[in-house]
DNA sequence: AAATCGTGGTC
DNA sequence: TGACCAAGATT
């Protein structure tokens, strides 16, 4: 099939397809990138419910630059990658600062901001903007991977690079970058999946080399997981008339700006007696409360409970006594909500 | 440039 | 059930 003809196919099967991203039927820049920012890595489902409540309080570039980062990371609580919240905020103020308040559309100025890679900025200028640009996404580069049956380490540069040209080249010879990009997206998340590849409604089956060898099945070949190393959190439930003890997580790591019930992190599980000497606030008593495994995409964590109570007067420099109320406005981890309900 | 960063779904 | 994966970016 020639090049312009694909193209075309593509475009004319994700018209004729209910997209499962309505609010991109209004062209809005601005939604256009909180919408990427959040699809960075994350299923369309889970940022479905994110999604408008987020747009309501930051409305515009406008309101996110002056908020308070923990709000911002509160109403993004659950979606993971928290890195993207505060770089979303900061992208926020430099659109404020240097775009009038405006979200920019050209794929460079784009890429000057903080968060927003090629993906990303090939993804706004292209649906939002309906500029001639390409993007590969996880989608993309499996459909294009089968279509040319190119059977290579879907992580090697070299892959990687043929991927990005043949999409240039898709979207050199399409009549609306906007529909063949998010066509060729959603035919990796429907129809061209990691799992299976449903040919038979599949508007590039006619020429598609994994589909002549019967091949789709093992291109790309799958990438290798990260080893997960074993490391253990000792969270402790200090109480004081009603009111919970918690401190906030740093700038760098897991959870970053994050607040957490006092823990102590160590390569093996301590005991009781350890935790209550390391977690930085003086206790009368420790008990343990429960346990379970929080898995990261690198590291499995053992999260060990406990609940304590603190001595008359006791001093948690840095911390901060929380009401249940309280509780609610600090953004925190799934663990943590978990370690949470524990209490 | 390999590691890091969350969480939930799929088969 | 445990890999593997998801509208990736950063260092």
């Amino acid at each position: 099939m020639e090049i312009g003809n694909r193209a075309r196919a593509v475009e004319d099967w994700f018209a004729a397809n209910r997209r499962r991203l309505p609010w991109r039927t209004r062209r809005s820049a601005w939604r256009s990138l909180v919408s990427e920012f959040m699809l960075q890595q994350t299923q369309v489902a889970r940022v479905v419910e994110k999604f408008e409540p987020f747009l309501t309080r930051f409305p515009d570039p406008a309101s996110l630059a002056a908020a308070d980062e923990q709000e911002v990371l509160a109403m993004w609580q659950g979606l993971g990658y928290y890195r993207r919240a505060r770089n979303l905020k900061r992208a926020a103020e430099m659109i404020v600062e240097r775009f009038g308040g405006r979200t920019p559309l050209e794929p460079d100025e784009l890429l000057e901001l903080p968060g927003v890679g090629r993906y990303t900025a090939g993804a706004i200028a292209s649906i939002a903007g309906r500029r001639r640009v390409p993007i590969v996404d996880g989608n993309v580069q499996r459909v294009l991977a089968r279509l040319h049956e190119d059977d290579a380490d879907p992580t090697s540069r070299d892959a990687i690079a043929r991927a990005w040209q043949r999409a240039t080249e898709l979207v050199d010879a399409c009549d609306r970058p906007d529909r063949l990009n998010e066509g060729m997206m959603e035919l990796g998340a429907l129809v061209c999946t990691p799992g299976m590849a449903d040919c038979g409604v599949c508007p590039l089956a006619t020429g598609c080399g994994a589909r002549r060898s019967g091949r789709q099945a093992s291109i790309p070949p799958p990438k290798r997981a990260a080893v997960k190393i074993e490391v253990h959190h000792h969270s402790v439930l200090v109480r004081r008339n009603g009111r919970l003890l918690m401190e906030q997580r740093g700038d760098d790591g897991i959870w970053a700006g994050l607040w957490q019930v006092p823990t102590v992190e160590s390569k093996r599980k301590l005991g009781p007696s350890q935790v209550s000497r390391r977690c930085g606030v003086e206790l009368t008593e420790i008990d343990r409360v429960g346990s379970f495994t929080h898995e990261l995409s690198h590291r499995r964590i053992h999260v060990h409970v406990f609940r304590g109570d603190a001595a008359p007067g006791a001093r948690a420099p840095g911390r901060t006594w929380q009401t249940r109320s309280g509780l609610e406005r600090l953004p925190v981890s799934n663990a943590v909500r978990r370690i949470l309900e524990l209490g």
